[in-house]
DNA sequence: TGTACATCAGTGAACGCGCGTTCACTGATGTAC
DNA sequence: TGTACATCAGTGAACGCGCGTTCACTGATGTAC
């Protein structure tokens, strides 16, 4: 109960900016990070337009904020459910984590099109973002060293790896994976854009007409995914049988 | 060398909603589909602002135009691609239709930010795109069963399909794959997903500072995906070899 | 405990822009007889 | 071939809005002695 040392002034001006960046949250529904207007943001916290420049120096500042937010919450959804799964039961963890990411893009449409979809024009995105954006891309790697150490083997690719694709990949190993060869790699970020591209149709509607049981087909999906990359528990067999 | 039987006046009129069509196509460029304003268009084509609404009925009219003609150029350049490679090669079609796609989009990315990237707020697609829209998945679908034809068989899921899930591919099949059982639509709507996906991560930045060589990585991750599939000549097994 | 001063939140006016759409109109181009 | 009329492109003004950012300012809250 006892109170942070801050002075009302110092509360209430936390306060405001929490406010003022939840106001511009729900204005992104209406019309999307482009349509983002502090005077509209202004107007809905009660404050002159000029008085949010106390709060936020600059649109691009306000943008920057809900973009790190949108990163940390839906990262912060998919480390809480895969934590919640036995750690050698690798398939249900990647698939929790695949299912965490749906259910928040799903709940928070807007702020996933912000940070997976088109770029807002005009906008550069600063270096802050760089580490919320990397928590669920390093959760999924993690996943995959786990299959790895327990394989103990090298994943072999149907294609010679060029030379510049590997100094890449020699680069995020390093910086990143120490435990995952080539092969994991090259399949981790592809399954990492597979999962957002999959998302991605369907809040964007390219899956119109085709799927109506997104949930199911999804989690259809993801567990033939987790197959291909060998999580099942079961075999590390092909889906082709002749 | 004979003109089409049209005056003057029509000549006049479909030059000036091609220019329209065209100066909007580069406005995209500068300030992204939810920017595009009709004055900026009618200035820079030499026209009062009014005028415009003889060649479009509205903001949305021109945007739907601009949809439909991106879909249709990027089924263009995938259709061609894929045309030229030998029928029974069916990795080289698939990588065809794949680089052809990404080869498009790194020339038009606004244009693939407009289809393939988040909804323009406030705008709803009208019928007419979804055409336009199908032809490449189509050409996917046309690979995958000539797949299926050669290998005459089906290929299981690592799952059951819920009957939900069966019923939506059912439709999907009547309506445009007959040969392709649940496995094969499965795969093909997931890599869909993937080509899109991998593309996306490129053109909206999500592989910066991972990736350095896009096309010799993008080029891997398809051959990858091929044989995932099973279209490389040589095997349909899968990648673990422990 | 009281006073003097510094800090800071919020105001309101202004700058210099932009937008989509409607409407009554002029004047040129086409068409029918 | 010539005239009368209909069609249509393009104009210009207007309606009713919107925006981000700067700046000099008032007045309240905090701080130091």
């Amino acid at each position: 109960m006892t109170e942070a040392p801050v002075g009302a002034r110092a509360r209430a001006r936390a306060d405001l900016t929490r406010q003022i960046k939840e106001s511009a949250r729900a204005q992104l529904g209406s019309d999307g990070a482009a349509g983002l207007s502090l005077r509209a943001v202004a107007r809905d916290v009660g404050l002159v337009s000029s008085a949010v420049y106390r709060y936020y120096g600059s649109r691009d500042e306000l943008l920057t904020a809900l973009i790190v937010d949108a990163y940390t919450s839906v990262a912060d959804a998919a480390e809480q459910a895969e934590r919640e799964v036995r750690r050698t039961d690798l398939e249900r963890r990647f698939v929790a984590l695949c299912h965490a990411m749906r259910t928040w893009a799903l709940a928070h449409p807007h702020e996933y099109a912000l940070i997976f979809g088109s770029p807002v024009p005009g906008y550069v995105a600063p270096t802050d973002t760089i580490d919320p954006a990397a928590r669920i891309p390093l959760l999924l790697l993690g996943i995959l060293a786990d299959a790895a150490a327990e394989d103990g083997v090298v994943t072999p690719l149907p294609a010679p790896v060029p030379r510049s694709v590997h100094a890449d990949l020699r680069a995020l190993r390093d910086a990143v994976a120490p435990a995952l060869d080539d092969g994991w790699l090259v399949r981790g970020i592809r399954t990492w854009a597979q999962i957002v591209g999959l998302i991605s149709f369907e809040l964007f509607g390219h899956l119109h007409n085709v799927v109506t049981d997104y949930r199911a087909h999804f989690e259809l999906q993801m567990r033939v995914v987790a197959a291909d990359l060998g999580l099942a528990g079961t075999a590390g067999r092909n889906h082709r049988s002749g």
